[in-house]
DNA sequence: CTCTCCCT
């Protein structure tokens, strides 16, 4: 019954989205080429839609399945609950994304799932997607690394699987790059005729409502027989390339513009520049408090006015804004003592906070219904957002917004190998963006804190992610690809040739790549690993000292699993939370020094899970906030270790002596619980293994207690953050996780340890000659 | 004394 009233709320739903009087025109063009690049702004329906489109269009018969990528995990698994509330039979949406899926072989038709899980995927189970009728590469305008990779991968699959439709999804105009991309100089030749007619198409789509449902559905029905029957039988690639007594032609690609369900957005410019960006967003959104105020308190409480939303560039500035909102707006409903007329204006607002590291609860605050105090006294609400609400999060009920023009942006600069993470100016792509977010629900304005000649000054869009990051990930992929030649992958952005030659260097250094940059059979190997290289380095290293015979046997029962652990913490970030107040840093103190080891930070988390191997489960949530521990982070710190550890038992788990030792089991929690093991044994074994993979990482303690890496020879200090920096005894020499622009003007790093300076000539000859 | 945002 109540399945029955949700079901007809969402079909009337469906009906009303944009994308609905374009479907048969989408379905066609799906039918005649082989890519599509469909241009929509979020919320015109494409995620939802499309696929159920071609589901019931039959593109999922024959046991095929229509997959669409998204950037995060959120999106796939709230897009597959969603869409399965669509649909008659809720059995065919699933989603798969790491540690999570729902997919039934055999029942699941329309999947959503990452686009890291299906690179991975694609890499090493189903090069081929053979299983795949359509695949949707959905927010590709943000150029993620991931989506990056996928691209150039389908690309290759479709030489070999021309029939494999491709559907490209951008929210911004860059619709012809994806498009020249994929069919290159074709497309040159054929662009001024098919991209026109589908544009015209597109504009008298409307008339075409009517034949939705019916009259289309016989013919496409014998070409859909036909192409599958195709396919089963084995065509090869060169028969489809030439297309067929259809007209297709699969190698050609077009493009459809969906239209957005977006509100006019009026933008506002300062005519001056300001010089305290955070003091002018904070004034301007108590100035749009002041001026359309009178909107929320009248009476009527279905139009407050709409919510402001403001982008500031770090947490620490929200922190500030959030602060100065909340004193500016206190003075002035208590001044006078005639608070209510204050209010009635509408001068009174929430002030909320949102970014990443915030407790989930305190992000939460952003989507909570407005309070029954807020709705009483006609309170909006200001939220004070990084980059988070710019494309991860929608803010609801957003009319305003307020743009500072500025975002934290990571880069990483070769010549030091240090990732750096700086306060830079945003795109126009971006500033669009933000813009968009104040016209979701009713028609919006936008104020940007800069002027409009500053504007026509921005970059157009924002550099794409392999231009901006570390590349052992990239050359590890693509070679995993099966792909000899990294630069003959065809990738849509290039990264520098600087960049390039750091990432094969540290490669080679790590025994990854021979001098030709093959991969050599440690790299092999380390291909396989569902972490970044030094990670699957040092997991390898363990694997290592486990088996040698110069291993004492107390160290070779625990080292595996004490990497693994490290391992783990590596891929989440913030596993002890940072005191504040004095008294928070003493009891900190105490807490610590039960779990302290004064090497560094990897060997220190390594006794924080001895906790949790030695109960047999997580900390609960009181002795994490005793403990300085954040929960989320240990969760997930768990459960990636799980991952690996069952990762490395399917590997390795067969070979040699490493059989017969149970790395989670009684026995090491025996160990553990009672410590017959020698602590400093102990500390060095699992730090001479980070050495192994983390070597490219050192540094060495140099005048004015600074240090300076080995490689190159850049400053770099000890995070304020990690234990090494608190309770560490000064050591010659340190190696870390990965560096970040420090507070104070310098770059840190960390997770941190100390080393021995023999391990390091050992494992790192080359930067030593 | 702090780290934009994500992912296998």
């Amino acid at each position: 019954m109540s399945n029955d009233v949700v079901y007809r709320h969402y079909t009337h739903e469906r009906r009303i989205l944009p994308i609905a009087s374009q479907r048969t025109q989408i379905l066609r063009a799906i039918e005649l080429y082989g890519v599509l690049v469909l241009v929509g702004e979020t919320g015109c329906g494409k995620s939802t839609q499309l696929p159920q489109y071609l589901y019931e269009n039959g593109w999922t018969d024959g046991d095929m399945e229509v997959i669409c990528t998204q950037p995060r995990r959120i999106a796939a698994t709230s897009l597959a609950m969603r869409v399965s509330t669509e649909v008659d039979d809720p059995s065919i949406v699933g989603y798969s994304v790491r540690f999570d899926s729902s997919y039934v072989p055999g029942v699941t038709r329309i999947r959503y799932v990452t686009d890291g899980w299906l690179l991975r995927e694609t890499t090493l189970l189903d090069p081929l997607l053979s299983r795949c009728s359509v695949l949707i590469i959905d927010e590709a305008h943000e150029r993620s690394l991931n989506t990056e990779l996928l691209l150039g991968a389908v690309k290759k699959i479709r030489r070999a699987r021309p029939q494999l439709r491709i559907v490209i999804c951008s929210a911004t105009l860059d619709a012809e790059s994806f498009l020249e991309y994929f069919v290159g100089g074709r497309r040159r030749r054929r662009k001024c005729k098919n991209g026109r007619e589908e544009m015209t198409i597109k504009r008298t789509g409307g008339g075409e409502k009517n034949n939705d449902d019916g009259v289309n559905d016989e013919p496409r029905q014998r070409k859909r027989k036909s192409r599958w029957g195709k396919i089963h039988d084995g065509t090869t690639a060169n028969d489809a390339e030439e297309g067929d007594e259809d007209g297709r032609d699969l190698t050609d690609g077009t493009i459809i513009s969906v239209d957005g369900r977006q509100h006019p957005v009026d933008v506002m410019y300062v005519n001056e520049p300001v010089s305290d960006y955070v003091k002018s967003t904070v004034e301007t959104a108590l100035r749009i408090l002041e001026e359309d105020g009178g909107r929320g308190g009248d009476g009527r409480d279905d139009d407050d006015g709409g919510d402001i939303l403001c982008f500031l560039a770090t947490g620490e500035e929200v922190d500030s804004a959030v602060k100065m909102a909340e004193d500016a707006i206190s003075s002035s409903t208590t001044i006078k003592g005639d608070s209510s007329r204050r209010r009635k204006r509408g001068n009174d607002a929430s002030c909320l906070p949102l970014y990443s590291s915030l407790p989930p609860n305190v992000q939460s605050q952003v989507f909570l219904p407005r309070s029954t105090d807020e709705v009483r006294r006609g309170k909006r609400r200001i939220i004070f957002a990084t980059n988070i609400a710019e494309a991860s999060v929608t803010v609801p009920n957003v009319a305003h917004v307020i743009d500072c023009g500025y975002a934290k942006m990571p880069f990483f600069d070769p010549y030091s190998g240090f990732d750096r993470l700086i306060v830079c100016p945003i795109s126009r792509a971006s500033a669009r963006q933000r813009a968009g977010r104040a016209g979701r629900v009713r028609p919006g304005r936008c104020y940007r804190l800069y002027s409009e000649d500053a504007y026509d000054r921005l970059e157009a869009e924002t550099a794409p992610e392999v231009q901006r990051c570390e590349l052992t990930t990239l050359i590890m992929t693509i070679k995993a690809l099966g792909v000899k030649n990294v630069l003959s992958f065809d990738l849509m952005s290039v990264p520098t040739v600087e960049a390039l030659s750091h990432g094969l260097e540290s490669l080679y250094a790590l025994g990854a790549l021979d001098e030709s940059a093959e991969l050599t059979d440690l790299g092999m190997e380390m291909v396989y690993f569902p972490t970044d290289v030094r990670t699957s380095r040092m997991l390898l290293a363990s694997l290592d000292m486990e088996r040698r015979e110069d291993t004492p046997p107390m160290i070779s029962k625990l080292i595996v699993a004490d990497v693994l652990t490290v391992s783990a913490v590596l891929q989440v970030k913030d596993l002890f939370r940072q005191p504040r107040t004095e008294g928070q840093w003493r009891s900190y103190d105490n807490a610590m020094a039960d779990v302290l080891d004064r090497s560094g930070d990897h060997v220190t988390s390594v006794h924080l899970f001895d906790l949790v191997d030695h109960s047999g489960k997580i900390l609960s949530e009181d002795e994490c906030r005793d403990r300085f521990v954040n929960r989320a982070a240990l969760v997930r710190a768990f459960d990636v270790r799980d991952q690996l550890s069952r990762f490395l038992r399917r590997r390795f788990g067969g070979n040699g002596g490493s059989s017969s030792s149970s790395w989670f089991g009684p026995k090491r929690r025996e160990i553990v619980g009672s410590r017959v093991y020698d602590p400093d044994e102990r500390s060095e074994a699992i730090r001479k293994c980070v050495t192994a993979g983390y070597f490219t990482n050192a540094a060495r303690l140099g005048d004015g207690g600074r240090y300076y890496s080995l490689r190159g020879n850049y400053a770099v200090s000890v995070s304020p953050s990690s234990v090494l920096h608190r309770y560490g005894e000064s050591s010659e020499y340190i190696v870390f996780g990965r560096t970040y622009d420090g507070s104070r003007g310098g770059v840190d790093a960390k997770p941190c340890s100390s080393v021995n300076g023999l391990w390091l000539r050992q494992l790192a000859p080359h930067y030593w000659s």
